[in-house]
RNA sequence: UGGCCUGUAGCUCAAUGGUAAGAGCCGUUGCCUUAUACGCAACAGGUUAACAGUUCGAAUCUGUUCGGGCCAACCA
């Protein structure tokens, strides 16, 4: 022992997470023994090494000396700070960590500032909540200064949390000076990027179709129309509406078919009271649609109408086609119809039609006085038409609809909506802010269009409208539909779209630019960036940028009031000099409060004091909007630097990213606005790799919300398991991109855990623990301290040269998946190493070179050979695992000083180039013959131990011979190298082999499908049959010749040996067992020699034991008096010499009889069923 | 509603289109251990969500359906 001071729980069920540890300084003086552990305790482990870290500042020092190397650029993207933070947090970080924590383990200088994202609505929403106020009270019960002040002071309100975590999880950020978005200097970068954008003509200011609600009078963000239950099934009075045609040339082929009488266009909608806008109608230009002759169900009079073919049977009956009009009943059943002609969507693309609505406010003056040169009420062909649902032909009311807004403009239908003297574009909608119908629609003036105010008495507009249209000859069929609609989440009522303004960037310019440049981005998974991500941006529209709320970034754009004379401000400097301009030139007191020190905050309410003056000499103000705030997140490369008013230098070298992470949630967000931006105003990628991972979903595979009540608390975990065992958890569990069920339990009467945490700390690091603690153990008593000179591989016994070819092989493919961004697969390599190769096989097998003999060539091998093992894995975890590998790598490092580093994560990582391990620096320990042998080894152990389980036969109990035959060249070569290893393994004294020309072993063929599939194709079947009805002289004979001619179909077939895999099958009189080509046959016979020696080794065991439970050092030297009779004093005393050896007793006496009590110490023991005493004392 | 992802043992995950679909966890039974947290062996557990297709051969490729997730939402 080192001086460690561990106090053990006193509670009979030991919990790691509350074990009391004092510790001392960690690295005393040259200490020559290696710290040896009295518990796996990770958050303990973790303690220590986070103190040690910001005490010697471990994380800048990593930084530091790659001073002057290439650099890794990595973004940090910006957390809000004002949640808690969440275990989903924890899984990106990890993922951010171990990439930035590679890169340098490999040479690069990685910079990684930190950031915090202030701004945005849930801010807002939460300190309207916490004030007990909603929007409309901003300006009124509180003002916009106390507001905005309120919102600065939440933004950060979880940091301290949020640093905790940081420091808790390992998170190597630099958070001393991060970037922060509301700060003037990030601002200004964000108005500089704007005003750019403005100068190219890629931001204006247009309408655009916004969910909106008249019940709050407000607009909606798409983030409150994602409340939960905002959707809701409605009935609502729905409308098959008759346009009738225009004779022209364009119609003239369907005037034809119905004999020049007036035919109509049906079109289906939902939402009657915008019929009185309507101005166009749109069709699907491959969708089929036909002429019908028919009656209408109301009037019953004979009419031709357009339709969609595939949806006729929504409206007749198919036995009804072709029948006699005159039997018709006039009963609005049974509608008798047939088809004239049938054209495309695209055939009648221009058709006119009469206006359905007309009056005086829709009237063609009022649309053009509006738009002028609009060309509404049109037949227009758009891919958004499907025959799901109607007619097939929609209904187009751009002031209502998105779509109908979009398709509207491409045909230049016109518009209700123009920009009115104060520049505002509302007053002219059909339906006004409130919802109801502005004056001039006659009869439907002034009422609601739904029934907004709660009235008893409201009348439905929209069954009037229909009935007036039923009246008209213009309804074909109005019927009660149930669908699904958006309500306003504050006051319940149905939301409509309506048309606003706002301010876009016109990202539609560069999209094939966007879309050429994301083709270069290295996307993780690839499917995000090909499938999510670039569908998005093949269907791009413009950017809208306007927000109507208080805190965030201002648009940096003032106008006069007559909407002739705009500026875009790019700096503050620029801002400063128009407020002084405009104090001279426009005088009075404007501007008065800023002229001294200029402005101060950038935010509202301070810049809508501020006047600017115009060119023309009229005075300018801000215009309301805010910006987006993923425009903010998106600015980040820039304005983290408050480039280009500073580090012009940094930014060059620090852009484009190569590499950033974020959950795959972000797809639209910051991936889409870092993307955008940089492609705007740079011309470039913002990043070349990018990971975006998947969610963190409870067990049952639900999205962890506080509302279920089902999140996993991050804190918890770590203090409870540490951060490292949570951090492998996440990271081999799954690959990153899928979603990963997060494995916890909360039983009733005791505290929740992780099965899946559990496992790994048990599994991986409880194996890495032991493995080196074992190392510790015995390095200790030699004095190992690796300063012999290094023994060259070639030099060292074949189970060494084993494990270090291993190693090699582990590097390599560690190397090759981080370096494709696959942490998992590297973890999941690793950890099989440890656990199967190293402390299962190699540590087992080697066990007696550790604590045997005396300290010479084969014990140094042995402990530079484990030594090297755990040092290489230490450094190959660290990315993941960066506590426990830094505590295991500094034990190590304390005794031997191989690494001038205090820290594992100041040196290379395995396999770099200039790695300081002579073994694996460049792979040349990998000996793959070696490997397989050595896999061969394992197999053999594993089916004779199955064999031995099946007779019932311990392994203490040595056997005679096993017999395994050989098949193939080399396979006797490689099992002969690795023989004394299985014998030693299984306690077999032999091993014979039986050549492949004994006619003693049944054998199996089958046909090889890899080699003989893509040559033989269909005859496959037919050989594959043939090689069944093989006899063992057909085997033979293809094993002799070295090939065989199965003809099938009358062809020869000519067979190699590699076209099939022969197994033996059975040997005749043996216990047998097989795996692959692999075979073994067990001599299970008894004799009394074997029996002797069976129990000699049965008694080391139980000594062995009682030295351990009577706590005796390794080294202590005992004595034993045994009480055995006959045969088990035979074997015993035939076999003395071993036993003393093994078990470091200088004398063996052998007494008649032991009583109980007769002595101290006395142990009742049990030897193949056979009990008596032993006295084991310590000698001396 | 659309786009993308996903569905393999009770649970978590594997399986270059190649023929008994494998591990680990959980349960039961033995065993090994001068490494108290490892493991070994055995038992148990599967119509690879369903259906159809392509192929000599499909968990894997294609289509349809169903379930789960994310994102985007306006479907007339």
């Amino acid at each position: 022992m080192t001086g460690v001071l561990l106090f053990q729980p006193v509670c009979c069920q030991p919990s790691f997470a509350y074990i009391i540890v004092t510790l001392p300084p960690f690295r005393t003086a040259m200490s020559a023994k290696y710290r040896e552990l009295t518990g796996l305790n990770l958050p303990a482990f973790e303690a220590e090494i986070a103190k040690q870290w910001s005490e010697n500042h471990t994380f800048e020092k990593s930084i530091a000396i790659r001073e002057g190397a290439k650099p890794f650029v990595f973004y940090e993207g910006p957390p809000s700070a004002n949640g808690m933070p969440g275990i989903h947090h924890v899984i990106s970080r990890t993922l951010k960590d171990l990439v930035c924590r590679y890169k340098t383990m490999k040479g690069f200088k990685v910079n990684r500032k930190g950031g915090w994202d202030t701004h945005g609505l849930p801010i807002e929403l939460g300190v309207e909540k916490e004030l007990g106020i909603t929007k409309e009270d901003i300006g009124k019960k509180i003002s916009v200064e106390e507001y905005n002040q309120k919102c600065r002071e939440a933004v950060l309100r979880y940091k301290d949390k949020w640093d905790d975590i940081t420091k808790k999880m390992g998170y190597w950020v630099d958070l001393n000076d991060p970037y922060i978005t509301f700060k003037n200097e990030y601002i200004e970068t964000l108005w500089w990027l704007l005003s750019e954008l403005y100068k190219k003509g890629l931001l204006y200011e247009s309408v655009s179709i916004q969910p909106y609600s008249p019940a709050a009078g407000t607009g909606l963000s798409s983030h409150e129309l994602n409340q939960p239950g905002t959707y809701k099934d409605v009935k609502d009075t729905s409308a098959v509406a008759m346009f009738r045609a225009v004779n022209n040339e364009k119609s003239k082929f369907l005037f034809d078919a119905a004999n020049n009488e007036e035919l109509f266009f049906m079109a289906w909608t939902t939402t009657p009271w915008t019929l009185p806008s309507n101005l166009g109608l749109t069709v699907g230009a491959n969708i089929d649609y036909v002429l019908v002759k028919t009656v209408n169900p109301y009037l019953h009079n004979t009419i031709h109408v357009v339709l969609a073919k595939a949806l006729l049977g929504k409206y007749f009956k198919a036995e009804n086609e072709n029948s006699d009009f005159a039997a018709y009943k006039n009963d609005g059943k049974n509608l008798p119809y047939a088809i004239l002609t049938e054209c495309k969507g695209s055939a009648i693309e221009g058709c006119e039609y009469e206006q359905l609505l007309p009056f005086q406010a829709n009237s063609l003056e009022s649309i053009q006085g509006l738009t002028p040169d609009a060309k509404p009420f049109r037949v227009m062909v758009d891919s958004f038409v499907t025959t799901e649902d109607g007619t097939g032909i929609v209904h187009t009311a751009p002031d209502f609809g998105a779509d109908d807004f979009k398709v509207g403009q491409k045909y230049n239908l016109g518009f209700f909506t123009g920009i009115n003297e104060y520049g505002k574009l509302d007053k002219l909608v059909l339906v006004d802010r409130e919802g109801k119908f502005v004056d001039g629609l006659g009869e439907f003036s002034g009422r609601y269009v739904k029934n907004y105010k709660d009235d008893p008495n409201y009348i439905d507009v929209n069954v009037d409208i229909s009935v007036k249209l039923k009246k008209e000859n213009r309804a074909f069929k109005v019927e009660k539909y149930e669908h699904n609609y958006p309500h306003c989440w504050r006051t319940d009522k149905p939301i409509l779209y309506y048309p606003l303004d706002a301010w876009f960037i016109k990202t539609t310019a560069i999209k094939d630019r966007m879309v050429e440049l994301n083709k270069t981005i290295n996307w993780k998974p690839q499917s995000t960036g090909e499938g999510r991500f670039g569908n998005w941006l093949e269907n791009m529209v413009d950017w809208n940028l306007s927000r109507s709320r208080y805190w965030g970034t201002p648009l940096p754009i003032w106008r006069t009031e007559d909407g002739e004379e705009e500026v875009c401000i790019g700096s503050i400097e620029e801002l400063n000099a128009g407020i002084r301009k405009a104090s001279e030139v426009l005088g009075g007191d404007v501007n008065k409060h800023y002229l001294h020190e200029g402005i101060l905050d950038l935010h509202k309410p301070y810049v809508d004091d501020i006047i600017l003056v115009s060119p023309g000499g009229k005075p300018m103000k801000r215009v309301p909007d805010l910006i987006d705030v993923w425009f903010d997140s998106g600015a980040m490369p820039y304005a983290q630097w408050h480039f280009p008013f500073e580090n012009k230098e940094t930014f060059k070298e620090s852009f484009p990213a190569d590499f950033i992470a974020e959950g795959v949630d972000q797809t639209r967000g910051w991936f889409y606005t870092l993307h955008a931006i940089a492609c705007l105003v740079f011309d470039s990628v913002a990043y070349k790799t990018v990971v975006s991972n998947g969610l963190v979903l409870d067990k049952n595979g639900n999205k962890m919300s506080k509302r279920l009540g089902n999140v996993v608390d991050p804190f918890y975990t770590i203090n409870k398991y540490g951060a490292d065992a949570t951090r492998w958890y996440l990271i081999t569990n799954a690959s990153p991109w899928d979603n990963l069920k997060f494995s916890w339990e909360k039983p009733e009467d005791k505290p929740e855990y992780s099965p899946g945490i559990e496992e790994v700390q048990r599994k991986f690091f409880g194996t890495l623990y032991n493995t080196y603690q074992f190392f510790a153990l015995y390095a200790n008593v030699d004095g190992f301290a690796f300063k012999e000179a290094y023994i060259p591989v070639a030099q060292r016994p074949e189970i060494d040269r084993w494990i270090l070819s291993s190693l090699s092989t582990v590097v390599k493919k560690a190397n090759a998946f981080m370096d494709d961004y696959e942490p998992t697969q590297a973890g999941r390599v690793i950890e099989d190493f440890v656990d199967e190769h190293l402390s299962n096989w190699y540590v087992r097998l080697c066990r007696r070179r550790f604590w045997k003999g005396d300290y010479e060539q084969d014990k140094i091998c042995a402990y530079q050979t484990l030594y090297e093992c755990l040092e290489t894995v230490c450094r190959l975890i660290a990315p993941v695992s960066p506590f426990f590998s830094d505590f295991i790598f500094q034990n190590l490092n304390a005794v031997t000083n191989r690494f001038d580093a205090v820290s594992v994560h100041h040196v290379h990582y395995p396999g770099t180039a200039s790695a300081e391990s002579p073994a694996v620096a460049g792979y040349d320990a990998i000996d793959e013959a070696l490997e397989e042998r050595m896999q061969l080894a394992q197999d053999a152990s594993s089916l004779i131990l199955s064999l031995r389980k099946k007779v019932n036969i311990k392994v203490r109990q040595p056997l005679q011979k096993v017999l395994i035959p050989v098949l193939g060249s080399g396979m006797k070569e490689q099992l002969q190298k690795v023989e004394d290893l299985v014998k030693a393994e299984v306690n077999i004294k032999e091993v014979e082999y039986l050549e492949a020309d004994n006619t003693f072993i049944r054998k199996k063929i089958k046909p090889n499908f890899v080699a003989l599939g893509k040559r033989l194709g269909a005859k496959m079947k037919a050989v594959s049959a043939g090689l069944a009805a093989f006899t063992q002289e057909d085997i033979a004979l293809l094993e002799k010749e070295g090939q065989y001619n199965l003809p099938v179909e009358g062809e020869p077939v000519i067979l190699q040996l590699s076209d099939v895999d022969i197994t033996s099958e059975d040997i005749p009189g043996w216990m047998v067992a097989g795996k692959g080509s692999l075979t073994v046959a067990l001599d299970v016979t008894i004799t009394p020699e074997l029996e002797a020696e069976g129990n000699a080794r049965e008694f080391v065991n139980r000594v062995q034991k009682i030295r351990k439970d009577t706590g005796f050092e390794l080294t202590d030297r005992i004595e034993v008096k045994v009480a055995a009779t006959d045969g088990l004093k035979a074997s015993l005393a035939q076999y003395k010499d071993y036993i003393c050896a093994e078990i470091l007793a200088d004398t063996l006496e052998f007494v008649p009889e032991i009583p109980q009590g007769s002595a101290e110490g006395i142990q009742g023991i049990d030897i193949n069923d056979v009990s008596l005493n032993v006295i084991v004392s310590k000698k001396g």
